[in-house]
RNA sequence: GCGGCCAUGGCGAAGUGGUUAACGCACCGGAUUGUGGCUCCGGCAUUCGUGGGUUCGACUCCCACUGGUCGCCCCA
């Protein structure tokens, strides 16, 4: 074998592609319902759209992304999330000139550069969602109502809501002082990541798993105790909305999230399991200024599909596999194969779907070949049949089979597959 | 970037230093010249991820590389 797939990368092979189809299917609908638009941006952006929208102190920016550099010397890279490009194609667009609040959502691939494992890919999917032009808390409460309804239609249990507030502008750096004043005369506790993070971006401490370094945040001041008045209404107002929409939710004061330009909503939907955290989400209200747009509030979350089918396949949930054709034309003899021709294109143009022999297959090869692929009915022409201007359908699954008029197949098979 | 485990036909998998590399599934053909699923028979790896080394001899031992997988960091 000469070539192989990039590693982090898979080939989603039939049996497995209509599973994907299934849970893009439910998302469409569920955006459908929730009046979300779809949007489609490029695959790659200017590399300094991800340095300034995700942010220069992120992970992803710093050692994660799929940057190339162009014929024409511009550099540019694979994205490595969905809002980003979002944001960008509607300031380009000048949506913000349009009635608000704008709703979108994106289903589609995004490039990390990570040693894959379990539910971690180097070209990844996301299902993602973002609204603009609202500070409202009842929109926050409806996006995480919306992330929270994807994984019910699917049937997945178990999946918490995980909930947090990491302030403004105004409140933020208060807290951030807090923090700092808290945490430096506790330095040697700290892992080097974190010794790193103390003055570049002290609030991912807070989220660190080493063991140390948790000790040391345990008693760390919080951001939800240090929120200004208008930060904590709407942290309230938010949870308020989430108890009216019967979302269930758990606060973790600890959660960050990883991406820099999150304000005040914070929220992950985790599970137990190999796949832990299935998507997550925030407000960005700085972003579309940052972008270069007027001041407008966002909010948005990205889930991974990946994990969510890692998720469905630990609950054996069953999910459709793969589709077998409605009518297999056995013809035997040349006048039989011409007449078979155009006997598919009939059943066809009924909406059937139908399938013939191409490798000059005897009845017996052919008879399998149907019951491989799943045939509902095996159609049988033969000199004999054909002669008589009928033909014999056999349904596999029964063995019953009778003789119809030749013109009456298509009407036949169509009947056939309503019940 | 770091660590564990793994690498034999299309797939699963035995074989752990000695002359022909089990077996199961799948696939192809036949028994059954116009009827699938069951049964029976036959076919299907000059070769064990790649390169080097040890040895009279290596799929089996050693080293390196590559790839897979799982975990850490981080995240989806």
């Amino acid at each position: 074998m000469d070539f192989r797939i990039p590693r982090g990368t898979m080939d989603l092979m039939p049996g497995e592609v209509e599973k994907w189809q299934y849970i893009e299917e439910k998302a469409r609908d569920l955006c459908r319902r929730y009046h979300f638009s779809e949007v489609r941006t490029p695959l790659f952006e200017q590399t300094e759209l991800f340095r300034r929208g995700v942010g220069e102190t992120t992970d992803i920016v710093e050692k994660e992304m799929y940057t190339f550099t162009d014929q024409g010397g511009r550099s540019l890279t694979l994205r490595p999330e969905g809002t980003a490009s979002i944001v960008r194609s509607f300031v380009e667009k000048k949506v913000y000139g349009e009635p608000q609040p704008t709703k979108w959502y994106y289903i589609g691939p995004m490039y990390r550069y990570e040693r894959p494992q379990a539910g971690r890919q180097r070209q990844f999917h996301q299902f993602g969602v973002e609204v603009f032009g609202t500070t409202a808390p009842g929109m926050d409460a409806e996006v995480i109502d919306l992330g929270f309804q994807f994984y019910r239609t699917l049937g997945l249990d178990g999946v918490k809501v995980e909930l947090n507030s990491v302030g403004c502008p105004r409140c933020r750096p208060i807290h951030r002082e807090k923090l700092i004043e808290y945490l430096t005369p506790r330095k040697e506790e700290l892992c080097k990541d974190c010794l790193s993070r103390l003055d570049r971006n002290p609030m991912r401490i807070l989220d660190c798993k080493n063991e140390s370094c948790r000790e040391v945040t345990e008693k760390a001041p919080r951001m939800v105790d240090h929120l200004c008045d208008d930060c904590k209404s709407h942290f309230e107002e938010v949870q308020e909305n989430l108890q009216l929409l019967d979302v269930p939710y758990v606060l973790n004061t600890q959660m960050v999230r990883g991406l820099d330009y999150y304000t005040q909503t914070a929220f992950e939907f985790v599970i137990e399991g190999g796949a832990g955290s299935l998507g997550g989400g925030g407000r960005y209200n700085g972003l579309v200024e940052e972008i270069g747009g007027p001041e407008m509030p966002g909010i948005g979350f990205g889930l991974g599909l990946e994990r969510t089918l890692l998720a469905l396949e630990e609950q054996g949930l069953e999910l459709p596999a793969r589709y077998g054709v409605d009518c297999y034309v056995i013809a035997l003899g040349d006048d039989a194969k011409k007449r078979a021709i155009s006997l598919l294109k009939e059943l066809r143009e009924v909406g059937c779907s139908a399938d013939r022999d191409y490798l000059d297959r005897k009845m017996k090869g052919q008879m399998k070949a149907a019951d491989r692929m799943g045939a509902r009915y095996a159609a049988i022409l033969g000199e004999n049949e054909l002669k008589e201007n009928r033909i014999k359908v056999k349904e596999l699954a029964t063995g019953n089979q009778e003789t119809i008029q030749l013109d009456r197949l298509a009407d036949y098979i169509r009947q056939g597959r309503k019940d």
